[in-house]
DNA sequence: TGCCTGCCAGCCCTATAGGATCTGAACATG
DNA sequence: CATGTTCAGATCCTATAGGGCTGGCAGGCA
């Protein structure tokens, strides 16, 4: 998830010049959100040139934001016919998305139990209390912050592996991860036990032991599976 | 890698105009060939507007291959900068490497284990023979046949999973795998080995039973490791 | 000799224009 | 009424031009 260093207020008048820094961030960040709040249906298509008259700007930045957005999943390209939104997740896409995320992050806990360093342990303290104290609406402006520091908790574990490779291979997770909130329209429900598991694991990982620290991140992933079928309202 | 379905001949002379296809997949092959070769050498600059003039294209769609490159890890982008040639790999790289393709490969074995269809089955034989009967030069364009039908085999395992993010993991190190056979100029040396070793994975998949495969798929990365580790020049 | 300053070429980034292609509807014809 | 054709609009794709910034180089000064 790129962000550009700075973003001024939304809602602001056209004509109005954005800050000094590349559009394309500022076109990223527009389009997606209004994927995650579902403004753009799946399906739908996404003119480039059309976009670019609504966010008043030309069209080449719109085309470099929609490649990069295509590597995130939620949109997807079709040479000489141009972009459409990907569908939305199904049950099966969610069974899958947690089947990889078990094979993964354990093994990301257990790597960097050993690695840890005060300053990276304060890093996934603030992460929880982040989680803790973020507001959580329905529209995705509400909750990107309680989501932002959902997915730093894990990513930052994943970099404290020391391994580039398991921090790509969960990133191509990552940028997925984002969506399957959307799959029945239920905003953030589970967050209290949410929290007590990234609690557990974080724990696990101060005490130092690499098989607990695993079990206890598989048995996040699998609680995290477990409500989110609750939740669904269906297939 | 995403590949366009055609390739008209390379080293074609300027003015001459390319098919009627994409122009940016044009040149995201082209690339692709300069940095797999080592043309373009770690740590160069990727100038936009001196590759187009290069090329013989616009910069726009030079753009626009090169943020697909970015995805690879093959270049780097810095905002305001331009692109740079990813660093070459070192023995940690390579190490770290094996470690995830150890923690991500021998999942892939387990799951693919209880969906074998014949039809697939016949696709994995056929990357095993591709395997023997592939030349095995020293420059890139000798041995990518022999690099395609090796990440052929791993990449149909992990799409035999039928989890799409588990196939995006492993793209995610497959990217990459091509690159490690730089670090040091070797070329193939441990084809003989190496064929054996996927038969055996291939022979345990047929035979059923996951924990075979997987313990197989293992034993194949810890030997690749191994063997390159010996080959290597230098750290 | 060493250091600072102004100039200049190159590059990234964005905007604009034009050609090529696809889509959809109106229209003519059997 | 069904079907093929034509035409207009939208869209993608590429090329070209210009603004703003960075980095190197020559020349003057202590």
């Amino acid at each position: 998830m790129q962000r550009p260093s700075q973003i001024n207020s939304p809602g602001s008048r056209k004509g109005k010049p954005v800050s000094r820094q590349v559009l394309a961030d500022h076109v990223y960040e527009e389009l997606l959100e209004s994927l995650m709040d579902g403004r753009l249906e799946p399906g739908a298509t996404v003119s480039i040139d059309g976009t670019a008259r609504d966010l008043d700007v030309s069209p080449t930045p719109v085309r470099e934001a929609l490649a990069r957005l295509e590597h995130t999943g939620m949109v997807r390209r079709v040479a000489l016919k141009g972009y459409r939104v990907a569908p939305v997740f199904t049950r099966e896409d969610f069974a899958e998305l947690m089947e990889a995320r078990l094979a993964i992050e354990p093994v990301n806990a257990r790597l960097a139990c050993g690695r840890l360093t005060p300053e990276r342990l304060a890093q996934l303290e603030q992460a929880v209390t982040d989680l803790r104290t973020a507001p959580r609406g329905p529209s995705f402006a509400e909750y990107r912050d309680y989501l932002e520091a959902d997915e730093r908790f894990h990513r930052l574990i994943a970099e404290q592996t020391g391994n580039q490779f398991m921090v790509a291979a969960y990133a191509a997770l990552g940028g997925q991860v984002q969506r399957f909130r959307l799959f029945g329209g239920v905003g953030i429900t589970d967050a209290e036990n949410a929290i007590a598991e990234h609690q557990a694991v974080l724990d696990a990982m101060a005490s130092g032991d690499p098989e607990t620290a695993a079990a206890a991140m598989a048995d996040h992933v699998r609680k995290v599976r477990g409500r989110a079928i609750a939740d669904a309202p269906e297939g």
